[in-house]
DNA sequence: TTAGAATAATTGTATATACAAACAAACCAA
DNA sequence: TTGGTTTGTTTGTATATACAATTATTCTAA
């Protein structure tokens, strides 16, 4: 069932990343005016251990949509800075456990009002049933693509 | 006029990114199977070259929203690939126009195709109208952080 | 006319990412 | 039980990116 719609053209601008590439940046500077300085990669990492900690890296590349070596290497650099830590699994030995560090999960709290800060600037100006809209639609588009 | 609503939560899977990282690596796919090898970050700046050769480095970093060192990277990388060339501009030497190559002006139509393919198949299943719904409240987000 | 400011691009350095290949542990079937 | 497969992670390599500092050219104001 494809629309097929012919000027597809006017949505390349889907395809440039600008959009995003804004959000992440004025995420990265609010977080920055807090004292934190994590990249907007680390934030969306993190983000979802604070929800829940203990995942693997697996679930971890699965929620993001980034490949297994790409959060391999971002949780090293997570572990440099001290916010996360590997612990091997006991049951399954392949397994790598995150688990937040204590800095880790005191940033909980700046780190998510300075990301509903970035949606707030972002989203300024635009009613509360067009964001419901498009947050649906993006929705739709990743599950098309994954 | 910030709308400063509360549940801001619900948005933040528009920080994480991965709606755009699917669309770019969908593109790439896509142009792959056309057996052409670009990253979806070169399509993107061939783009706005498609529409008009000739640009400034400093043009195509505002119409991309990268900084100056990220777009004089990529068009080293287009340049190895042959498909674009830095010409000196003769009225001001600090500044160099980027010029399609022959390959990169006949890469246009198959490369613009597969782009609307993949907004086709990223939105397929989007009535018409949510379409341009979600493209204006992008605009907007983009607007607000640039 | 010339010194200082502004502008266009590049280089240095660090992070993020994908794809492919390698490695180690666990599973499973003959 | 053991050899082949699957699974979770890491390593190799190349591209992309930001931020800061630098270089080269042009502009501008005294």
């Amino acid at each position: 069932m494809n629309n097929n719609f012919e000027d597809a053209d006017d949505f390349f601008s889907f395809l440039t990343g600008k959009a995003y590439a804004a959000l992440g940046r004025r995420l990265q500077r609010n977080l920055k005016e807090e004292g934190i300085h994590i990249t907007s990669e680390q934030w969306s990492l993190l983000y979802y251990l604070w929800i829940e900690e203990g995942r693997t890296q697996q679930e971890l590349a699965c929620l993001t949509f980034r490949d297994k070596p790409s959060v391999s290497r971002l949780i090293n650099n997570l572990e440099k800075l001290k916010l996360v830590i590997r612990v091997n699994d006991k049951e399954d030995k392949r397994t790598n456990l995150i688990f937040l560090t204590k800095q880790g999960r005191q940033m909980k709290e700046v780190c998510l009002r300075q990301a509903k800060r970035t949606i707030n600037q972002a989203l300024d100006g635009v009613t509360r049933e067009d964001m419901v809209k498009a947050r649906s639609t993006l929705d739709v588009l990743y599950s098309n693509l994954s």
